[in-house]
DNA sequence: GCACCCGGTTCATGGCCACGAAACAGTGGG
DNA sequence: CCCACTGTTTCGTGGCCATGAACCGGGTGC
């Protein structure tokens, strides 16, 4: 996620494209002519400057874009078939096994997964040993170190992947 | 809710004012000094404007945050039968116990519930002992810490679940 | 005024068990 | 051959919850 990822249109002449970005939900700042009527967006993810404004401010206001579309809930990690999991701008390649386990969590993303699902998914043909899901899920856990993603447990239940660190 | 409810403070000069709104979580707007570098607050219910600037522009940045905080007030914490509670952006896993208790607070979230309704949720079969309610109470108010929610008890007449730190 | 109780809060203890980390070994691919 | 990957065991830690005790402020009855 960076300053790319929000979009900067013209108001009023460039209506048309920032209804486009609004109904995709894309994160987006409106550059207001000089002596057209502001508006009032309530969604956090649009803001609007009056021109003429100094490039520093325009820039401030795309950050804060940026940093709202950081924690915005509806952002979901994503797993390709050659084991990348990618979130946000955050990368890593899994091993077979992580890529497994992994799949029902990224699936399931935000609520709980239980034990039993996880190793089915990890172990399609039967758990190895009794806690080898426990030492698995250490493992991933540690691959996820830095990525904006949390593999957190809810005790007896099982575990939900989250946005956090 | 209405544009009284907006904090505005001038920037650099009350930082010290713009810091204890922000800690209180009052919807507020910084009207920024011609000069003074501009800031990018991640937080929804921030918002700053350049001086100097058109009364209707400062006053669209107000309704702004009139809207969202209004949006703020409708929400309710919601809990799973994961026992994952979320309120906003925030979550925890409850303990079991917590769980149950909470349950009728969530339901009836901003009004009392009595303690014979709380102890009835918490413990289906009879109370364990005098004062495991109080203790269990004691329990959830502190997973509660900076969830956005808290739990105030009313004095001989119960609990209530409410938004606030 | 004083003693007492009641509602509420906090702390310490202990047993139980789920989970987590480290360490080691076997295996297979580049 | 080396290294990443995976299975296995063992041990420690920390969450969870019942319980008992101390404490505190505000009534209330005497």
């Amino acid at each position: 996620m960076d300053l790319t990822d929000v979009a900067v249109v013209r108001w009023p002449d460039e209506t048309r494209q920032l209804e486009e970005l609004r109904r995709r939900g894309v994160p987006r700042l409106a550059l207001v002519s000089p002596h057209a009527p502001p508006f009032a967006p309530v969604d956090p993810l649009e803001d609007w400057v009056r021109l003429p404004a100094a490039p520093a401010d325009v820039r401030a206001r795309v950050l804060t874009l940026v940093g709202r579309a950081e924690q915005d809930l509806r952002r979901r990690p994503e797993l390709s078939d050659d084991r990348l999991l990618r979130y946000g701008r955050w990368w890593v390649a899994l091993a077979p096994a992580d890529a497994r386990l992994i799949a029902p969590l990224v699936d399931r993303f935000g609520t709980v997964v239980g034990r039993g699902d996880l190793a089915k998914a990890g172990w399609p043909d039967g758990l190895p040993s009794r806690n080898s899901l426990d030492v698995q899920l250490g493992r991933l856990r540690r691959r996820l170190n830095g990525s904006g993603l949390t593999l957190r447990t809810v005790r007896s239940r099982g575990c939900v992947l989250a946005p956090g660190t």
